[in-house]
RNA sequence: CGGGGUGUAGUACAGUUGGCAGUAUGCCUGCUUUGGGAGCAGGAGGCCGCAGGUUCGAGUCCUGCCACCCCGACCA
């Protein structure tokens, strides 16, 4: 459909480049679901992207794999890994396929975005070409990307616990929860009206704050109900606190509780969803790396496979059909080829051919 | 589509050789509680997935059907 309507549009060099985002709820069949990573109808974003020069449809397909990454690793606090996926696992009809990954708790892998370099072979396709400046006639160069409510999986499984979800400051719906505690009425309502002004000064800083004042639940119950939610920062306020002028701090990602004094508290917080945020991605940094293994046979990773898992650096040919059969016999693929690898002459853990880098393998989702 | 499993109270499950339908949790009422999913007392709640069959008697045994879950092949 995107590309119909870009034959209709695209006339000379002037209406180029032309650059489309859709959202769209897309259905599909699919042999087995998964929930949040494999379901039969998800959203996702998509972007189509038509160029006059192949370096500018390359740019956009480098550029939008940083988008991706950007967002996961700063606001998702999820560390990954740009690559370019090998010719058995690119997009079909695309000459380049680019990815991010990333490594799960339970060691498995999954890619959490992808932008591809299309060449001229949509183009070709579809017939679609435009005027240059010198009037020739010619096929355009193409990108195209997305990502998906896959990210919300990963979300999920990068960071919780066995208390429940661990979500990052920057994209938890609710930053801060307030949880009073009281033994009657009278330290109810004194310390409902200290929560509502301490609310309100953490709203007028851009802090996103509930105040739990249901009066069915017990503070206990409140506390493992938002542990269970994931919500970064839960503030308990009792007769103590009142007597001291001070709250007490829990923090979601390590689960530690602090007392500390009601004088600039926006402040105090504002630093200490930072913190958290910067926590939780080192957290995720370190246990990515320190499941990354590097091997030299193919004893050894199947060893590391079965009993570690994470990210596999070895030696390849290069070639899909050692991919192929490694996928046969370990279910584990090349997740991707890294970026910034590094050239390394070495031995296919495989075949025993020579093989110009390592690339990364694993059991993905 | 192949292989395996499960259907019993709102939920999660137990139920022996065929013999009164149970436990936990949740729910309701009352009192005491409230700084880590409160305690005690009392109470309500069931087409045992559905349909047949065997039997004096079926949650339990037999036959058929239905639903759901897990694993595999597909895939982002």
């Amino acid at each position: 459909m995107i590309w119909n309507t870009y034959k209709s549009w695209i006339r000379s060099y002037r209406d180029l480049p032309l650059l489309i985002n859709q959202w769209a709820n897309v259905v599909r069949w699919e042999m087995r679901t998964r929930l949040f990573l494999r379901t039969a109808e998800f959203l996702w974003q998509e972007g189509h992207t038509a160029h006059a020069t192949s370096a500018e449809a390359m740019e956009e397909a480098r550029r939008m794999l940083d988008v991706y990454s950007t967002f996961s690793e700063e606001w998702m606090a999820m560390p990954v890994i740009k690559g370019i996926k090998t010719a058995n696992e690119r997009f079909a009809g695309a000459v380049e396929t680019f990815c991010i990954e990333a490594l799960m708790q339970d060691g498995k892998a999954i890619q959490a975005g992808t932008s591809h370099f299309l060449g001229q072979n949509f183009a070709k396709a579809f017939d679609v070409t435009f005027a240059n400046k010198e009037n020739n006639t010619e096929y355009v160069w193409a990108s195209s990307w997305g990502v998906s409510t896959r990210l919300i999986g990963a979300l999920i499984m990068a960071h919780s616990d066995d208390k429940g979800l661990v979500l990052p400051p920057k994209i938890a719906p609710v930053q801060v929860v307030i949880v009073p505690i009281y033994k009657n009425e009278e330290l109810r309502i004194a310390i409902n009206e200290k929560a509502i002004a301490i609310k309100d000064e953490l709203k007028a800083h851009g802090i996103i704050v509930k105040y739990d004042e249901d009066e069915r639940q017990t503070p206990g119950w409140k506390f493992a109900e938002y542990e269970l939610k994931g919500v970064p920062l839960r503030m308990g306020i009792g007769p103590r606190d009142l007597e001291s002028q001070t709250v007490e701090l829990a923090r979601r990602d390590d689960l530690t509780k602090s007392t500390v004094s009601m004088q600039g508290l926006p402040q105090l917080i504002l630093n200490l969803l930072d913190e958290i945020q910067t926590s939780l991605y080192n957290k995720a940094l370190s246990f990515r790396d320190a499941n990354i293994t590097t091997v030299e046979t193919f004893d050894e990773f199947k060893k590391v496979l079965d009993e570690n898992g994470g990210f596999i650096s070895a030696h390849w040919d290069g070639t899909s059909e050692t991919e192929i059969k490694i996928k046969e016999e370990t279910k584990a693929t090349i997740r991707c080829i890294p970026l910034d690898n590094p050239l390394q002459e070495g031995k296919c853990i495989y075949s025993g051919r020579k093989s110009m880098q390592r690339v990364l393998f694993a059991q993905a989702y």
